[in-house]
DNA sequence: TAGATTGTTAATCGATTAACAATC
DNA sequence: TAGATTGTTAATCGATTAACAATC
């Protein structure tokens, strides 16, 4: 895959959501760079600049195809291919996330969830499984799980971190108010909601 | 408010819970920029110029005192402070929002939730009430609450986005995977989780 | 053609890192 | 004092923005 700056990558899902909506809403067949731009309050160079990251190039007075450019950028993300993950943590969060409808079309398919607690285990979300933390890395290696979600409370991270750590996975999506630690190449992204509301309140006081 | 940098500021909490395990677990009376840069895997000058931006200044020599810096931080990043909060859409995400014990330790406190649907409304999430949007717009105005949450799906966010815009709402944190776009000076937060989910496939891709 | 839009080089801006003097 | 650590200036790095030629 081509490399892309992070900034560019957390931008283009949003080109992704408005050249769909420019699609579906309006049957637009081309878009420009400007148009993009103005609808999310950046610059339009920039636009162009990560589109052209991606390998993707338009037509000079015309624009984007809408159509073409979705399809590159639903593959340069890899919306298109399926990623399995596993959900450690069954409670409010845990169940939401693994509810949620919108995880699809991103590519995310949570196949199990997993808990410690004898009356969760056994039980059903929708269609998705509760088993005990203890068949975790038996299931990971049979079927080549590489994404984990971590939804337990800070104070069972501890207890559950060194079963992911002993097993196949490769990327962990930490939700838990704790920074990750992993000592081998597994790749963390810890989504620390606290530090994003604290973000918000300064914008809030300093504006 | 010290006007900090945007980066600089989503540090800030991890160093406030590195300090606070230093003094629960360790009982350590100073430590110092080059232990919490460790911590993080991040360079230790950073930690000092972070730690500098917010006011406080350290002890050449022995460190940062870890008591009064946890209070200074707690203070800059007004975690001292309860804010009061409103959370619209009592769905599986909001329910775990509202459940969330670990808001309160940074200032949030959600204190009722809205739906528009009567079989949820009148129903109580341990002790948050949820209230028909209809009376969304007097109790903000009653209570002078500020900042509201919003966890509905994608498609009831134009049912519910101009009872918010015409409140006394300052500032909204979106979860709900639509780029909010509001006219007036309401400061808006996206926080999108697919877009994260895209990071780190994308980082684990390229590694 | 003229106008609109892309693609790209150059300039700017700001954040990170390096170097080192000041300090207890 | 010597050593360790902060605070701060300077250098580097990378991302954003401006300018403009190329293009249909």
């Amino acid at each position: 895959m081509k490399q892309v700056s992070i900034p560019t990558l957390k931008r283009l899902p949003s080109y992704y959501n408005i050249i769909s909506t420019a699609i579906m809403d309006y049957g637009e067949k081309y878009i420009s760079s400007s148009k993009i731009a103005k609808e999310l309050n950046i610059d339009d160079t920039q636009v162009r600049k990560d589109i052209a990251a991606t390998g993707y190039v338009g037509k000079p007075k015309v624009g984007f195809d809408t159509f073409e450019l979705r399809l590159h950028l639903e593959q340069f993300l890899g919306f298109n291919e399926l990623k399995e993950a596993y959900l450690i943590g069954a409670g409010n969060l845990g169940v939401a996330l693994s509810k949620f409808e919108g995880f699809r079309k991103f590519g995310l398919d949570i196949t199990a969830m997993f808990d410690n607690n004898p009356e969760k285990i056994g039980k059903k979300i929708k269609d998705k499984q509760i088993y005990c933390i203890s068949e975790f890395q038996d299931m990971v290696r049979k079927n080549n799980v590489k994404f984990v979600i971590i939804t337990v409370p800070a104070t069972s991270v501890n207890d559950i971190i060194y079963v992911v750590e002993d097993s196949q996975i490769k990327a962990i999506w930490n939700f838990s108010p704790v920074n990750l630690k992993v000592s081998n190449d597994i790749i963390v992204l810890n989504q620390d909601l606290a530090t994003s509301f604290v973000t918000l309140v300064h914008l809030l006081n300093t504006n």
